[in-house]
DNA sequence: CCAGACGTTGTT
DNA sequence: GTCTGG
DNA sequence: CCAGACGTTGTT
DNA sequence: GTCTGG
């Protein structure tokens, strides 16, 4: 699955190997869900990189609790679910990360291990999102999942699942809305089938800066 | 018809 | 908003 | 995901 | 154990 993730690529670089407008964004270590993310999509043909609520919230939601429960999305039945579907079809975007965390759980205390691409480059993870406006007429809150799918080898050493990673070759017809929901599917297949995957590098953690209870 | 849910992961 | 269960 | 709390009364 | 908050 995927409840914990690092982003501390700069600015431009991320600009660069996104082709996006992206806002300043501090690096973390240790995103948790709640916190605000760094999604990218398209808006008005452009990527653009915006601060999104962690947990997505449907618009059609009477409170916000139910982003609790929405961090992740599971790709093989997303386009059933109610809370997901018209996202999927119509709100996908991007989150960028370093790496994603997955814990060992037989230690004493919990080790987390970083997950990253072979080659340090930025993953893209795959998401959607939402817009949903408080009935007592407060502000609009803009909220994302990340999409999950079954766990490659190496992952599965740890969890049975793992978030979806994009290649760029899949990036434009993700972020397009006009792109047919038959196409989806082999998109989401990308991973763990895809050579993405096979780059993936298993990095144990102990740095002490790491304190899981302190979002960084 | 109305009421209530709408989600994932992990663990047992 | 839309579906399921009673 | 992890960390931290884990209560009551009365009133709307 | 289970829920809430970050």
């Amino acid at each position: 699955m995927c409840g914990r993730f690092a982003l501390g690529i700069p600015r431009r670089q991320l600009e660069e190997h996104f082709a996006a407008e992206v806002p300043e964004v501090p690096p973390r270590i240790n995103v948790a869900p709640s916190q605000p993310v760094l999604a990218i999509r398209l808006e008005h043909g452009r990527r653009v990189g915006r601060l999104l609520r962690w947990g997505l919230i449907p618009y059609w939601a009477k409170d916000e609790k139910i982003g609790w429960k929405t961090i992740n999305a599971r790709a093989e039945s997303a386009a059933a679910m109610p809370a997901f579907r018209d996202s999927l079809r119509r709100r996908r975007c991007l989150v960028p990360a370093d790496g994603f965390y997955e814990w060992d759980k037989s230690r004493k205390p919990r080790e987390p291990h970083l997950f990253s691409l072979a080659d340090a480059s930025p993953m893209a993870l795959a998401g959607l999102w939402d817009r949903w406006r408080p009935l007592d007429g407060g502000e609009a809150v803009e909220s994302c999942t990340i999409l999950t799918c079954p766990a490659n080898a190496l992952v599965a050493r740890h969890h049975d699942r793992m978030p979806v990673i994009l290649p760029p070759s899949a990036w434009a017809a993700w972020l397009d809305p006009a792109t047919a929901p038959g196409a989806l599917p082999a998109l989401l297949k990308t991973c763990p089938a895809g050579q993405m995957a096979e780059r993936l590098a298993d990095i144990r953690i102990n740095s002490p800066d790491f304190e899981p209870g302190a979002p960084g």
